[in-house]
RNA sequence: GGGCGGUUAGCUCAGUGGUUAGAGCGCCUCGUUCACACCGAGGAGGUCGGAGGUUCGACCCCUCCAUCGCCCA
């Protein structure tokens, strides 16, 4: 083995065995329960990034350790077509090569898109693989494939019939670039410096007199229909009912009283426009207000603004505005900030529009048959769990808000609306297959809507039609409903509530039993990464510099679920380092193992005498048992540090060290089964986070070790270690613990004193009741410390005598250095009162805690155990030291 | 405007009622004896955003405030 672990050798080998071998594969074993995640499936023309890898390590952490416990494990890995992404993708080639979309019609085009996925579709699971997850890929599927686009069909079909999917006019959010409505989800918010225009709309039967509306869109004006005023504003109510003479259309339209207005908002009076904005969309629809559409689909005013018919939206907001002014109704205009809708794929500023589109009735909450009503139980109740739990409230109150779904896009590139309406009839055919005749009037011609699904559509369904829904297919009946779902917060409503909701309705069961959101990786300064930006990190490059399992760890210890990570590549650098502890570790463990005897027992250990062994065993039980409470809480970072903290500090830095000492001298009970044991376990227990590292040493280290524990050929398919029984041992914790106390105390007067490392020290420990194990691990002591010649004595009584120097308490110890000459003695009785002093305060808080009448009756037993036990030894303690004192004193 | 989250060591973050609050990185000192310099040993560094409150006991629970960020309107 090499000194330096190179992660590039081994891991793609490693991987095209374990793929070989079928242990990706999951298996259905009747009656034994599953664990299933499905893979929220990146975008077919996506690449891959730090986002990925962060979801793919935490779902592969989470399936690896499930597998290697027995359960039958699935994790189904897919790809998205996503609509607009793509769409714009390819259009944006063709508007390179000078052509459009439009140029190629509808088929062509669609073979063109086709191309593009057949081309670049499978590079974001090749690169996926590299992170080594264990993906069945067997079982990969698409939206488009056939099963889940007959899925998506099935269930349009069905929500047609039961009369929840309609189609309608409203409004909605267009973008002019895209061409396209948007649901509004889709729609990014920004607070934009614009300005506020007041205009004076002149009263019809005083045309000297007029209300001023304020508004941010005077360009809209040409489509008002009504001017609204809250009803009980004592400036406006008089002129309630009357009309006004809307300016430039000369056209008449009425004063409506709303309580939805906002007296306080600019004049108090709001000019409405119900085809260009939401909230006067609804006032129109309360006063039965006239829909005037005068911005066209194309961003460009129609035909019913006049004058004003092809003018360029923008462009129409400064001529409207000039004329206003000419025509001495504007008031005035002022500066004004305020939020501004833009599509979330391009920016551009979104238009409110009427138009006709198809919708999903969600129903509400308070309906406990609708959709929404569904699927805000499933949560509520409990029926999915949350994690974390916060995200249970915001997807409730979203919930609680919730509008009806609007799914048309104005797109080519997804599933296609499956109606198809009739030339002669004007029926509506509503079809899973492709019907060539209408089922009105029988009449062949018949042409399909030319709008696709939204893209969440058909991923609403992506729990239950990847596992063949709607066929009841073994796998279906299997593996559904799924165990977790792993995911971004950013999508909790775009995507986990739809398919809690398509879930429900299709198969009348949850999809998951719980949801865990993780948190967005963002930069080391803490910017959300994005190719504009130039800010991103390509795991592929970390990769090949760093190693899988670094990059692994690096993004997934040490986090909170849910919370953003902060990732610069010194975080990639400590996990590469960890991964070569792990090496060098396992290294030294397997060039001990030539002789191939004394090992007997490693596996299970049936008997550990010595008290490092019963020392680290113990150790290794409690972080056996943390790490699997840690994972059975998704807290898969915690799990982590903890294994880490227990390899380099106890295992490495500790264990390794002294059981050195032993393999050298040959005297005792060999160190080699526990130096096995614990690293084959800790190899066991890490491999969920670090695969790549685990299985190669693993391996190595296997084969070198008399075979016990059964015949396994992967670590990946090894037990999950566990510790139902663990094997604490408190005694061995406590006199280790006092031994290194003991160590670290005199290594650190030697720094102090700067006595070079190589220089023996003479010392004498006064035992105090530990003479047994302080003797047993006097070669310990006097190796780790470099202690040389070390005495121990029972107690203080000889001490008297000792030479002066420095005198350390690590109660009940005292240890003395005879260092007179080398040592300041006025520095060392400073040393020591300070140490006394400190010793007293703490006395002093513990004594009146400990007397308290009220904590001893109501504190835990336990701590009332551990204060008196800590005060006890505070006792002790300054015992010693006066003793100390006096005798330098003296 | 409503909701959620953060505020802990120089930096990035763990820590959901019980010692004198931890880690990684960075910093300082020392060290290349045969697992590892991607290392070892030692060290410096925090009145846990502020103010009240609950409690025997608060970084942790409650209230208010400040500040930064996110989501929704």
């Amino acid at each position: 083995m090499p000194s330096t672990y190179n992660a590039a050798d081994v891991e793609q080998r490693i991987y095209q065995d374990w793929q070989s071998q079928g242990y990706f594969n999951a298996k259905i074993e009747k009656g034994v329960e599953p664990f299933v995640i499905i893979m929220p499936p990146p975008n077919v023309t996506g690449e891959l990034h730090l986002g990925h890898a962060l979801q793919f390590s935490i779902i592969d952490a989470l399936v690896r350790w499930r597998r290697m416990t027995g359960a039958p494990t699935l994790w189904l890995p897919g790809t998205d077509h996503a609509g607009i992404a793509t769409q714009w993708v390819v259009e944006r080639q063709l508007a390179a090569e000078g052509q459009s979309r439009h140029e190629l019609g509808r088929d062509q085009f669609l073979e063109t898109v086709w191309e593009h996925v057949r081309k670049f579709g499978g590079v974001i699971h090749e690169q996926s693989r590299r992170l080594g997850i264990s993906a069945d890929w067997e079982r990969h599927r698409f939206t488009l494939d056939p099963g889940p686009a007959k899925a998506v069909r099935t269930t349009f079909v069905n929500l047609y019939q039961k009369g929840l999917i309609y189609r309608h006019e409203r409004i909605i959010n267009w973008c002019t670039r895209c061409a396209t409505a948007l649901s509004d989800l889709e729609v990014d918010y920004q607070d934009v410096d614009g300005k506020l225009y007041h205009i004076r709309y002149p009263l019809e039967d005083d045309p000297k007199s007029f209300i001023t509306v304020a508004t941010t869109r005077p360009e809209t004006m040409l489509g008002d229909s009504g001017v609204a005023v809250h009803p009980e504003d004592d400036r406006y109510n008089r002129i309630i009912g009357k009309n006004v003479v809307l300016p430039i259309m000369d056209r008449p339209i009425p004063v409506v009283g709303d309580e939805a207005i906002d007296r306080e908002f600019g004049t108090g009076a709001l000019k409405v426009t119900p085809a260009h904005d939401p909230v006067d969309f609804e006032i129109g629809e309360r006063h039965g207000l006239e829909i005037v559409n005068v911005i066209g689909l194309d961003g460009n005013l129609t035909s019913a603004a006049g004058k004003y018919e092809g003018v360029e939206r923008n462009e129409a907001r400064r001529k409207v505005a000039e004329e206003l002014d000419r025509l001495g109704l504007l008031e005035k205009v002022e500066d004004h900030r305020h939020s501004v809708g833009h599509c979330q794929r391009c920016s551009t500023v979104v238009e409110p529009l009427v138009s006709l589109q198809w919708f999903v009735n969600l129903g509400s909450p308070d309906q406990p048959d609708s959709i929404a009503g569904k699927a805000h139980a499933a949560i509520y109740n409990g029926g999915i769990k949350v994690v974390p739990e916060r995200f249970r409230r915001v997807y409730l109150n979203w919930l609680e808000n919730i509008r009806d779904w609007c799914i048309s896009r104005q797109l080519w590139w997804g599933h296609r609306i499956p109606v198809w309406y009739c030339s002669s009839c004007h029926h509506m055919t509503v079809a899973v297959e492709d019907p060539d005749r209408c089922e009105g009037c029988g009449a062949a011609g018949i042409e399909q809507d030319s709008d696709v699904l939204d893209t969440w559509f058909s991923s609403g369904l992506w729990p239950h039609s990847t596992l063949g829904w709607p066929e009841q297919t073994e796998d279906l009946d299997y593996f559904y409903p799924t165990a977790v779902l792993v995911t971004g917060y950013d999508i909790l409503f775009f995507w986990v509530a739809r398919m809690i909701m398509l879930g429900i309705e299709n198969t009348g069961q949850v999809p998951f039993r719980t949801v865990f959101l993780h948190g967005l990786v963002r930069d080391a300064s803490g910017a959300k990464m994005s190719k504009t930006r130039g800010n991103t990190l390509d795991p592929l490059e970390l990769i090949e510099k760093y190693g899988t399992d670094a990059l692994r760890f690096a993004l997934t210890t040490g986090t909170a679920p849910g919370n953003d990570l902060r990732f610069g590549e010194n975080r990639v650098e400590a996990a590469r380092n960890f991964a070569n502890k792990v090496w060098n570790a396992s290294r030294f463990v397997i060039s001990r193992l030539d002789v191939k005897s004394g090992l007997d027992g490693w596996h299970d250990l049936p008997a550990v005498e010595h008290r490092e062994d019963r020392w680290i065993v113990s150790l290794l039980d409690r972080v056996t048992a943390e790490v699997n409470e840690s994972l059975r809480n998704f807290e898969v970072g915690d799990a982590q540090q903890k294994l880490y903290d227990f390899f380099w500090n106890d295992y490495c830095d500790w264990y390794i060290e002294m059981a050195k000492l032993r393999l050298r001298s040959g005297e005792g009970p060999s160190p080699l089964p526990t130096l096995v044991h614990v690293l084959e376990r800790s190899l066991r227990l890490l491999h969920p986070f670090m695969p790549f590292i685990t299985e190669e040493v693993w391996q190595n280290l296997r084969s070198k070790l008399p075979q016990e524990g059964g015949v396994v050929e992967s670590i990946m398919v090894a037990e999950y270690p566990t510790a139902d029984q663990p094997r604490i041992d408190v005694q061995a914790e406590e006199e280790i613990g006092l031994v290194m106390q003991a160590i670290r105390a005199v290594r650190n007067t030697r720094a102090q004193l700067r006595i070079p490392a190589g220089q023996r020290l003479e010392a004498q420990i006064e035992a105090n009741g530990m003479q047994g194990p302080i003797e047993e691990e006097a070669e310990v002591i006097r190796a780790l410390s470099r202690l040389e010649p070390l005495h121990i004595v029972a107690d203080g009584s000889s001490s008297k005598d000792l030479p002066k120097g420095v005198t350390l308490v690590v109660n009940p110890l005292v240890v003395h250095l005879p260092l007179e000459g080398v040592v300041d003695l006025s520095a060392e009785k400073d040393r020591l009162r300070a140490e006394l002093d400190d010793c007293l305060k703490n006395m002093e808080r513990v004594e009146k805690l400990v007397s308290n009448p009220n904590f001893r009756e109501k504190a835990k037993p336990e701590v009332v155990e551990t204060e008196e036990a800590r005060l006890q030894d505070l006792k002790e303690r300054r015992q010693h030291l006066i003793e100390i004192l006096e005798q330098l004193a003296g």
